[in-house]
RNA sequence: GACCCCAUCGGCUAGUGGUUAGGCCACCACCCUUUCACGGUGGAUGCACGGGUUCGAAUCCCGUUGGGGUCGCCA
């Protein structure tokens, strides 16, 4: 039978990056096993949820590249997939309690009756584990408001969209007997479980809602690929066991398992997920490179995309994060750019730099085939000519075509920005 | 506090009774080099502690300590 996990987020701010780790598990074992997705959406507490909350949620899961089979603006069979709009279907189920006397009214509010009992939980990851509901209070499952609790709820949306596996985070683990005990008074046969360890801060507290780092969308704003931050997420908490670690999405589709799932809690390594991001920007194709770094270019593309993409494919190996983009690649769209003062001290006014560019540029003004093969070819020749090393050429020449030290290979980037510009910008150097 | 889960370098992890305890990030040194990266080589750093079991424990058992979670008319 084909498994169908689900996640269910409660939409009441960012995703949690915890929240979309587990989403992502949920995801890969649907996919790698051929099963159904299905995302639904926990509002049932009308006090704390918001629409805004919802789409965020909905548009981060699909920044990362997590499609859902059933689910909001999706369908489905088993809708509908807020619980907002499911309240007939409690009412009927709780009804059921109160029939069968597995639940009683009390001030307004119904209790169901918990088996006070040594309850057995058999995890996928974490093993057997007995929790003894002998001292356990009766469990609220509807308010007098006629609203009903995340236990039941829980319970019966799992019950009726037939979900197979229920994968979530650790700090349900506690919270299995009693979802075990209302399956069993609903005479149905329970999920199974898996509890994936929580993930942590980098100092080992617990990381919530509100700790830096802790919002996809801080993610998504700085930059990162989601390639990137979807392979580190996979490996915080599991491993495929044989030193792997830069995947793409179909080795982590195909080598995704619960076996390998921990039992322990992992830190969230921002230096780590630093450099997966700039690996997976290098090894990606420039195609997706360019999908995901035009949006960060913005305003400043839009006069002319062909020249900017040219650009992105030039500064594609150098980036760290996207949102560095406009600051990195400013010189490409502009002439005033600023000289770093620094570097035309120690480089520009170098003895004999002047010279040196003086004589590039004359060179170069006779170059006719800008490519970046001619260019290097040219600029070796004089350096040869005049008996110095083609360094001496090339770092004078990257601060006045660019105004700093640090940048793309020369070669590439002089073909991009063109004869003229660069004509122009040896001039500037030279009078700077 | 009670109950539950967990414990290998600074971080993420491999390891399931016999290994010089391996890999990656970060760090240090060197190499490569057109800058910065990338890459390469080498280095430093680890089995939380205490008891057992065993010829032999990172690996199995118990305890301690530490971290996390759950005990709601939040989800």
């Amino acid at each position: 039978m084909a498994p169908r996990v689900r996640f269910a987020p409660s939409p009441t701010g960012w995703l949690h990056v915890g929240g979309a780790r587990t989403a992502l598990f949920n995801w890969l074992y649907a996919r790698r096993h051929g099963g159904a997705f299905v995302l639904r959406i926990e509002d049932t507490d009308a006090a704390r949820n918001t629409e805004e909350a919802t789409r965020a949620i909905l548009s981060g899961l699909r920044w990362l590249g997590l499609d859902w089979d059933e689910g909001p603006e999706k369908g489905g069979d088993r809708g509908p997939y807020f619980q907002s709009a499911r309240k007939e279907i409690y009412r009927r189920y709780v009804q059921c309690l109160l029939d069968e006397n597995k639940a009683y009214q009390e001030k307004g509010v119904v209790r169901f009756r918990l088996p006070h009992k040594v309850v057995r939980v058999a995890d996928r990851i974490c093993g057997t584990v007995h929790i003894d509901l002998s001292a356990e209070p009766d469990l609220t499952v509807m308010r007098a408001d006629g609203s009903f609790i995340f236990h039941l709820v829980n319970v019966v949306d799992d019950l009726e969209m037939g979900i197979t596996h229920v994968i979530r985070g650790e700090d349900h683990l506690s919270n299995t007997p009693k979802h075990l005990a209302l399956y069993e008074a609903f005479g149905a046969t329970p999920p199974v479980f898996a509890h994936i360890p929580l993930i942590l801060n980098k100092d080992g507290s617990k990381m919530s809602k509100r700790d830096a780092g802790a919002s996809l969308g801080e993610y998504i704003a700085k930059g990162y690929a989601p390639d990137a931050l979807r392979n580190y997420l996979c490996l915080l908490g599991w491993s495929p066991k044989d030193n792997r670690e830069l995947m793409a999405l179909d080795e982590l589709i195909a080598r995704f398992d619960l076996d390998h799932v921990h039992r322990s809690s992992a830190r969230f390594d921002v230096e780590k997920l630093e450099w997966m991001n700039t690996r997976h920007m290098m090894d990606m194709p420039l195609a997706r490179f360019l999908e995901i770094a035009r949006p960060s270019l913005g305003e400043i593309a839009s006069s002319d995309p062909f020249y900017a993409d040219r650009v992105l494919a030039v500064v594609k190996d150098k980036v760290k994060h996207l949102s560095d983009l406009p600051e990195q690649t400013a010189y490409f769209f502009r002439d005033d750019f600023p000289l770093d003062p620094a570097a035309v001290e120690k480089v520009l006014r170098k003895p004999g730099a002047a010279d040196r560019l003086a004589a590039l540029r004359a060179r170069y003004a006779n170059t006719m085939d800008w490519t970046s093969t001619t260019l290097e070819t040219d600029l070796k020749a004089l350096a040869a000519e005049m008996g110095v090393k083609p360094a001496e050429f090339i770092h004078p020449c990257r601060v006045a075509i660019s105004g700093r030290t640090v940048g793309p290979s020369l070669y590439p980037m002089l073909e991009v920005l063109g004869k003229a510009r660069v004509l122009a910008r040896f001039d500037r150097a030279r009078a700077a």
